[in-house]
DNA sequence: AAATATTGGTTGATTTTGTAACTAACAACA
DNA sequence: TGTTGTTAGTTACAAAATCAACCAATATTT
């Protein structure tokens, strides 16, 4: 392809994009609850699909686990989670979270569920499928 | 919306998609040149729409002005660009691509489009103008 | 002209990420 | 029973991003 722009580059929109979207995103859990992206994540994963060990957070959330070992510490002090070991598997340790920290989830899911319809109030029905469908392909998952 | 998972969250999926893909054309510029994204971009600014100040660069490429400033200062290094002072104005310095620099570009220009390509062939057509449109809203730009 | 503000760009300190090495617990197998 | 390998998770150190302070040149205001 001859005249190759930058903006036809899919990788730079892709990362535009993200970078621009999640920056909205980020004043909520960041301005209300001091957290930074991979706590965010976290907590969601946590509130969404239940208690769950770091392990199965990495694999669900495609996060290092040096990430999610960070946010865990992270979120344990602000005591939003609590750990307890399994007793027949003593490296594995379930994570859930605190009474304040499902609080704090219910706040930012209904968020994120807003957010995200407002995102896409600026595309149709069609767009959207096409969009979800082409970014879960592109994302690997 | 209720039951709204983490896979429908746009600014999550645009996450992922950008860092897969992202990783997949990295392996090009850090591999070969050993550059950062960083550097990667202004090359690719300096290379496809000529030479230009850093501040100029900020503003197409939003970059903030520190991150254009350390890249310029590691291609410099690199003998992939030279900087000059305008003389009506010594505070702006034009940038432009050396001869290696210039073939540096060639080289990751020809990739860039290619891997572009490739990553748009699992897409019809339709598809891909609905995502290019939907990403361009969503980056602002 | 002097004082002040603005602009392009750099630097330094702090925060966050990435990479690799590490520990502790368990599993497999000789 | 030991030896070896694997797994969950942490830590230490290096690389990179962020943010604020800074400098020098030019514009603006008085």
């Amino acid at each position: 392809m001859t005249n190759f722009d930058l903006r036809d580059f899919t990788p730079y929109l892709l990362s535009l994009a993200a970078e621009t979207s999640s920056a909205g995103f980020q004043t909520y859990y960041k301005g209300r609850y001091g957290m930074l992206r991979t706590e965010w994540r976290v907590v969601f994963h946590l509130g969404r699909y239940g208690p769950m060990t770091a392990k199965e957070i990495c694999d669900r959330a495609r996060m290092h686990k040096t990430k999610v070992s960070r946010a865990v510490s992270a979120l344990e002090v602000k005591r939003y989670l609590s750990r307890r070991e399994q007793a027949k598997d003593r490296r594995h340790e379930t994570l859930r979270l605190t009474a304040e920290g499902g609080r704090v989830f219910a706040d930012l899911y209904e968020e994120a569920a807003r957010y995200d319809a407002e995102l896409l109030a600026q595309f149709t029905d069609e767009e959207h499928v096409v969009l979800q469908k082409c970014l879960t392909k592109l994302a690997g998952i």
